[in-house]
DNA sequence: CTGAAAGCGCTTACAG
DNA sequence: CTGAAAGCGCTTACAG
C-alpha cells in the first residue's frame, strides 16, 4: 500500500499554463456552462498538452463520493456447490458483469472483493473506499448485514426473504414448485425423488428446499435430500458415492445445473441412461444448460436482470430515494430432454 | 457523481475521544509498532466505539496511491466472436476473476471497466483513480496502448507479441500448431479444412491464424477462412449460412469453444453427425468444453494463470521493480471426441 | 513515543 | 463570469 504514482499533474499546472486560476479549470472539467468559451479552450488546451488526468482520490475527497460501487461474493473455495474444475464461470459472473454494465450506465465503477465467509472486517475497510455495497446473500449473516446496511447504502443480492435490509431475489419458490408439480403431476409421476440440496445456510437454496417439501408433502411423496459438502471436491464425485450406497431414484433434482451436469457424468459411469433410467433436471439454466447431453430440464433465474435492479436500487439510494423494499424477479420452468417428459 | 455519503466519523473524532492526536489515531490504524500499548488501546476502543472506518479516498490522496488495480475490457456488444446468449460467461468472466484474486493477494481491489474500442478517453480517466491498469487485448491498439503505458503503469492482457509496453499472453502459435498437425497429420489426415476465425485486429487471432497458414501451406493444404462478424447475431447462424452455400468440409476449426458448440449445433440442424460426418475442434478449453455432446477437442489456455501473471507483473512494477518483458505461458492441445480422432 | 502542522489535489460557497 | 480561500480526511516529516 506505500506504492507512489508517478508525478502527477495537478490543475495547479494546468491553471498557470492557461493563465487562468484553479476554480475555473476545475469548471471545465466539470462541465460547468458558466465558464467563458475563450477560457474554456484555453484550459482545455492546457489540459491535453499536459497530459493531465484529474486526481480521483482528490476529487472524491472534496466531493465526499467516489463514483464507486462495490461487489462482495465469496471466495471461490467457500463456495457451497461448485463443480470439479475451479474455472467455471456461472451464475456469478454472469452477475458481475451484469452490475458492471449496469453500473456504468449510471457513472459508477464496480469493485470486486470476494471475501471468506462473515467477514465483516473486509466488508467494513470497504466501506471507506466505495459508495454503495451490493452484497452477495453468503457473505454476511442477516444480523451483521442489517448492521451494515443501518448506516451504509447497501443492497442484500439474492439474500433472504423478509430482511430489514433491501434485498434483491429471485422466486426460489414459485420456481421449485413449477418444477415439483411439472415431476410429480406430469406425464411420469415420479415417486421415488432424489434432491441434492444446497447448505441451509444460503437463503436460495433454504427457499428452495422449503417449497420442495411442501409441495411433495401435499403429495405424499418422500424426497430423499443429499447434500453436497461446502468445499467438497466435486458434485460428481459425490454424486457417485452416494449412488453406490443407496437406491436408485427415478429422478434427481439437482441444485444447480453444474451439479445436474457432473450428476449425468455420473450415472453414465454407473451404466445409467439420462433420461430412460433416470430423470435429471438443473437450476439456474446457465447458457450451457441447452447444449449440453441431454440439454437440462432447469429452472431460470434472471441473473442479467436480478444485477441490473440490485444496481439500480442502490443507486437510488444514493441520489437520496428512500430505500427500497423488497425486489422479486420471477423464474421460469423450462422443460427439455433431461427429465424425460419430452421426446 | 454528485451523491454524497452520510456523514462520516472522522480521524479528528477518534483522537478526541481517545485523548490523543490524530497523528497517533493514524499510526494505531497503520499498525505502527511505536505506539504505547495503552495508547493503541484507548484509541482501538474509541475506533470501535465510534464506527470509524478510514476514507479510502483521503488516504489514497494522501499516500498517492489508491489500493486499487483496474481491469479494462471490451464491452460484450463489442466482442468479436459471442454465441447466441449475452449471458454466456467464459474466457473473459474466468480472466477477471482470477485477477481479483490474485490482486487481493497483493494488497489490492480490482475495479471493472467494460469499454468501446479504441476509447483511450475512458481509460485516460481510470488513470486517476487506480494504481496501474490491466487492459485486455482489442480495448486499445498497440500504438495508444504504448503511449498509455509510457507515463502509467499498464500491462496488456493478450496483446501483441513484440509490444513495447509488457504483455502476458498464451503461446497461441505452438497449440494451433500442435492443433493443426494433429489434423492434418493424425490418422485422418484431414485436406478439406474450414476455419472459422476470428478478426485480424485481436492479436491471438492473428497469431492463430498466421500459425493455421503456416502449418497448411507446408503440406499443401488449402484451408478456406469462414470470418466470423463482430456483432454477429451467434455463431449458430452465421455457420449455418455458410454451410447451405459452400461445400461441406472434413473438418472445422473453430475460433473458440462457444463457437465450436453453436458449430455443432449448425452442423446437426443440416442432418450431419459430429464427428462421424465433420469433425469439429475449439479453441481455449472452457470448463464446460468437456461435456458437451461431443466433448470437445480444443486448446487449452491458462486463463488463470494469465490473469494472476499479469497482475503479479503490475505490482512488481508498482513496487517499483523495472518492467517485465513479455510473458508468454503455454497452450496445451486437448484431444477428445469431437475431431473423430479417438473413439 | 507523541503531537502540531503542512501537504496531498481537488470542489465549492463566497465575494466581486 | 472568475478568483482567493477554506475544507474534504488522511499521512508523515519534523521537533521534542
Amino acid at each position: 500500500m506505500s506504492r507512489r504514482q508517478q508525478d502527477r499533474v495537478t490543475i495547479y499546472e494546468v491553471a498557470k499554463r492557461s493563465g487562468s486560476s484553479i476554480s475555473t479549470v476545475s469548471r471545465v472539467i466539470n462541465g460547468d456552462p458558466a465558464v467563458r468559451q475563450d477560457n474554456r479552450e484555453r484550459v482545455l488546451r492546457a489540459i491535453s498538452e499536459l497530459g493531465f488526468v484529474p486526481s480521483g482520490a482528490a476529487r472524491g475527497l472534496s466531493r465526499r463520493s467516489t463514483g464507486i460501487l462495490g461487489f462482495v461474493f465469496l471466495r471461490e473455495e467457500y463456495h457451497a456447490t461448485r463443480p470439479e474444475d475451479p474455472e467455471w464461470p456461472g451464475y456469478l459472473d454472469v452477475a458481475m458483469r451484469a452490475a458492471e454494465r449496469e453500473a456504468e450506465r449510471s457513472g459508477y465503477s464496480l469493485l470486486l472483493s470476494g471475501v471468506r465467509p462473515g467477514d465483516e472486517a473486509t466488508v467494513t475497510a470497504l466501506t471507506g473506499r466505495v459508495d454503495g455495497l451490493m452484497l452477495m446473500d453468503e457473505v454476511l449473516d442477516e444480523e451483521a448485514l442489517d448492521r451494515l446496511a443501518e448506516r451504509f447504502p447497501a443492497v442484500w443480492f439474492a439474500g433472504r426473504a423478509g430482511a430489514r435490509t433491501t434485498v434483491v431475489r429471485a422466486d426460489q419458490d414459485a420456481g421449485v414448485r413449477a418444477l415439483a408439480e411439472h415431476l410429480l403431476d406430469g406425464p411420469h409421476r415420479f415417486t421415488d425423488v432424489v434432491a441434492i440440496v444446497g447448505p441451509e445456510a444460503v437463503s436460495d437454496h433454504a427457499a428452495r428446499r422449503r417449497a420442495l417439501e411442501q409441495v411433495s408433502a401435499a403429495r405424499d411423496v418422500r424426497v430423499r435430500l443429499w447434500t453436497v459438502e461446502p468445499g467438497s471436491s466435486g458434485a460428481a464425485g459425490a454424486v457417485a458415492t452416494r449412488l453406490a450406497a443407496e437406491p436408485t431414484p427415478e429422478v434427481i433434482i439437482c441444485v444447480n445445473d453444474e451439479v445436474a451436469i457432473g450428476t449425468v457424468t455420473a450415472l453414465r459411469e454407473r451404466g445409467l441412461r439420462v433420461p430412460a433410467d433416470v430423470a435429471v433436471t438443473g437450476f439456474d439454466d446457465v447458457w450451457i444448460a441447452r447444449y449440453v447431453d441431454p440439454p437440462l430440464t432447469t429452472v431460470r433465474q434472471p441473473v442479467t436482470d436480478l444485477a441490473a435492479q440490485a444496481v439500480r436500487s442502490l443507486v437510488r439510494r444514493l441520489d437520496g430515494d428512500s430505500t427500497d423494499g423488497p425486489i422479486v424477479l420471477p423464474t421460469q420452468l423450462v422443460v427439455r430432454r433431461s427429465c424425460g417428459c419430452v421426446p
